[in-house]
DNA sequence: CTTGACTGACTGACCGTCAGTCAGTAAGGA
DNA sequence: TCCTTACTGACTGACGGTCAGTCAGTCAAG
């Protein structure tokens, strides 16, 4: 085949991208190498040239992911003119709050049925915008609008079970079940914060009835 | 090879346990089915006699283990000398309550480093226990104990963080960061299930310190 | 008490697929 | 020209899964 040669830079992304799309598309364990490859149109040994492993990819693909939510989280906590429960609705919420270009992370995390992708994302989600999140409670408690005592393990405690339980297809919830969890999710996450009842009213938007 | 022939029930279970007993030394993906037939002495047709596929035999193992725990779980619920709060301990304790032979849920679920069986047990887990926990604190709301609106989604929501945050090596915790974690899933929980702070003390017992 | 049709647990050679390897080749800068 | 680096693709070994066939046991008919 006519020999096509990038910059590794590019080549790798090219990988990495064609991987991600086909993993989420048909699942890790659905794909072989092959397909990846044929997609991209280079041979068997480019694949293993950038990447040791077929497990490596994967983490790559959930690297690049977080990379980028971390990034767009980061932001929203460190934005000054937002207050504590402003940052937690920009980033928890199901609608925008300023700029529509950027999808806020309950989107970006939605990936379809995959267990090994899902996993470690939601894992290493977990892991990466807790500490994020942690500070953004710490700024409601001087704000007086939440109360609890340690930030961190609590956030880490509530998102472990709200990414599980409502994220992917793990549980196979019904809508009307998933949207009783959220519910509850919200009120035992007010709870837990020592939040005012109604303050994450977000978190379940009066959408259309019915 | 000679030729063994057993009642198929008995080659049935003897299949699961030894694939189980495989499965969690090993792990799922590390374990062939060549494997687990050289350990019985069988042929690979006699594997797929049984069992239609892989993964079919990693849920036959998930529901036996499952069954075991769910009737254990029912039959502490069903205890009408225990409070809500002491079955709540007998369950989710780290001590034993009174006979010493039946290991409590926390040390049936313990299981190693094992991706696929790990996930399935966890989720199959919170979908079967949580109904049974959600009528202890339904016991507990009549003792005027807990205060909460709705048992089975709290339960759920809290059953599924404490699950996947603290059991496994999934998050890769160190012992003294799994300790901190559980000494605030005791105070979400308490807060969650409108219990008085302490309540749940069990969860963390006094151990020896240092 | 035979005999022979029948059942179903069991066998193991075989197949297609896949992750991963490696000896070698083209491209391009030094 | 030579060397490094990106790239090639035939190949390997292992695995999950298939299937035509084997054989001990059962039971009704003779």
């Amino acid at each position: 085949m006519a020999r096509i040669v990038k910059a590794p830079e590019e080549r790798r992304e090219e990988i990495i991208e064609t991987a991600g799309r086909l993993f989420r598309a048909h699942g890790y364990d659905k794909c072989s190498v092959e397909m990846i490859i044929r997609e991209i149109g280079v041979a068997k040994g480019t694949f293993y040239y950038y990447f040791k492993s077929k497990p490596e990819i994967l983490q790559a693909i959930v690297d690049k992911t977080l990379d980028q939510i971390v990034e767009m989280a980061q932001g929203v906590a460190d934005d000054a003119s937002l207050s504590a429960l402003q940052k937690m609705e920009a980033l928890l919420g199901n609608s925008h709050i300023g700029n529509d270009d950027g999808p806020e992370v309950a989107e970006m995390l939605h990936l379809p049925e995959n267990r090994a992708l899902h996993e470690l994302t939601n894992i290493q989600t977990i892991l990466r915008l807790s500490p994020i999140l942690a500070t953004i409670v710490e700024q409601g408690i001087a704000e007086g609008e939440f109360d609890v005592e340690r930030p961190l393990e609590t956030i880490q405690f509530l998102f472990t079970g709200a990414q599980f339980l409502t994220d992917g297809g793990m549980f196979g919830f019904t809508e009307a079940e998933l949207r009783e969890r959220r519910l509850v999710m919200q009120s035992v996450i007010e709870k837990a914060l020592g939040a005012k009842p109604g303050s994450f009213h977000f978190m379940n938007p009066a959408g259309t009835m019915g």
